[in-house]
DNA sequence: TAGACGTGGGA
DNA sequence: TTCCCAAGTCT
């Protein structure tokens, strides 16, 4: 649990981390893992070949280097960069962005995923302006009592900006570990996970740290590439392990594969006069703190496949006695469990208006990590809107605003085939 | 502590 | 098409 510090707590704080540097210098040469020799190859190597202009590396800002490290959490540079320049364009200080409201943090953030990230981002804003003054501190322990920040972002927010030295684990430097090393067992798994920041802090540098960081993940993302990696250019090539035992293809070992889930639900599109209703999700859970389409819950699985293309039309149909019978709503009366789906959608929609028309849209498959998401879209014309009573997390947006609301990216997608 | 948490791209 | 996973953190 992170707890809040106050202002008298930053000298003694840095007292603090000083002498704990000392000792683990001590402590560093004395590990079985100290190798002056890896820095001092991993420095050389980035200086001549490693990168040197991505957006984030024009400054030591620590409020832009901690801003790109966070959005790189998990995510890959070549997505990064348009989200990263479009927020330093809204937020150019960690004042602007601390300032501003979450919906404008979520809708900039909307479509890089790991919504937490950006709740957490705006939070540790927030939190730098009141406890710093605006001034990340340069300790990775006081960094990692920030919301968002973990030991390996602590560490890579204090070298690049100030030149601290602490080591960073990310996947990077996973799998130049595994590889080089030869280290058995997937690294997320905690002994092994464990061994790797033993390494990391053994091996770091004295000096350099900016260039020692920055070449491990160059290493990792340009040479030491998951599949087929460049070893014919890697300056560790002489003293890989994997590479001497042909087993770069099999090192890092792999996660281990569970079976994937699958999970159904219908989406409701609400749309009146060019506007659409969307609805606020809870912080926790998937896309938690995005708007979203207002979804059926209690879905089983088949509930959203089971619904036929013309089933609404159908049951509308047959409500105003304009037509006898049709396939389905033959299927609704062979089908009771149908019938009670159709009705919670019919009473879910009719709380916000009165139904023109309706269209069943095609469903959707959208992938996640985890599990895989069916997703059945019911599109309703309403010929009139109420006013809401008691839904506070409910709100109509015009349709030609899709583009600038923090939706998730297939509900994003689907508004706008709408247009 | 293992599982939850997004998305887009490469193989 | 399907699988895998990339600059991790939180619970």
């Amino acid at each position: 649990m992170k707890k809040a510090l106050t202002k008298s707590d930053g000298r003694q704080d840095e007292k603090r981390v000083k002498k704990v540097i000392r000792i683990n210098q001590a402590v560093q040469e004395e590990s079985p893992y100290y190798d002056p020799s890896f820095s001092n190859a991993v420095i050389t190597w980035q200086k001549q070949h490693g990168r040197h202009s991505l957006p984030w590396q024009q400054t030591n800002d620590a409020y832009r280097v901690w801003l790109s490290e966070i959005m790189l959490q998990q995510t890959q540079v070549t997505t990064v960069i348009p989200y990263y320049q479009r927020f330093l364009e809204n937020f150019p200080t960690v004042h602007d962005l601390a300032a501003a409201p979450s919906e404008q943090v979520m809708a900039l953030w909307a479509g890089l995923g790991y919504y937490t990230r950006a709740r957490n981002l705006h939070q540790c804003a927030k939190q730098v302006v009141e406890k710093y003054q605006g001034h990340f501190p340069d300790d990775p322990a006081l960094l990692q009592e920030l919301p968002g920040i973990g030991r390996s972002t602590a560490a890579a927010v204090a070298a690049f900006s100030y030149g601290t030295l602490a080591a960073i684990l990310d996947g990077n430097v996973k799998r130049v570990f595994a590889r080089v090393f030869g280290i058995e067992g997937f690294p997320g798994a905690k002994p092994v996970e464990d061994d790797l920041w033993l390494r990391a802090n053994a091996l770091l540098p004295k000096q350099d740290i900016q260039s020692y960081t920055q070449g491990l993940m160059d290493l990792g993302a340009t040479l030491c590439t998951r599949s087929s990696p460049a070893c014919q250019r890697c300056p560790l090539q002489a003293v890989c392990v994997a590479h001497a035992t042909h087993r770069t293809a099999e090192l890092p070992v792999r996660k281990p594969k569970r079976e994937q889930k699958e999970k159904h639900t219908v989406l409701l599109v609400l749309e009146h006069e060019g506007e659409i209703l969307l609805e606020q999700r809870p912080d926790s859970g998937i896309w938690g703190g995005l708007l979203s389409l207002p979804e059926l819950d209690g879905m089983q699985a088949g509930d959203g496949k089971a619904l036929a293309p013309d089933l609404f039309q159908a049951h509308e149909m047959n409500e105003t006695n304009d037509i006898n019978d049709t396939n389905g709503e033959s299927r609704l009366l062979a089908d009771p469990s149908l019938l009670r789906l159709e009705q919670r959608v019919v009473e879910s929609v009719q709380r916000f208006g009165d139904i023109a028309s309706s269209t069943d849209l095609p469903e959707l498959t959208h992938g996640f990590t985890h599990f895989k998401l069916y997703i059945r879209p019911l599109h309703f014309r309403l010929s009139q809107r109420f006013h809401f009573v008691g839904e506070q997390n409910v709100a109509w947006y015009p349709l030609a605003q899709m583009e600038q609301t923090a939706l998730p990216a297939p509900v994003k997608a689907l508004l706008l085939s709408l247009k």
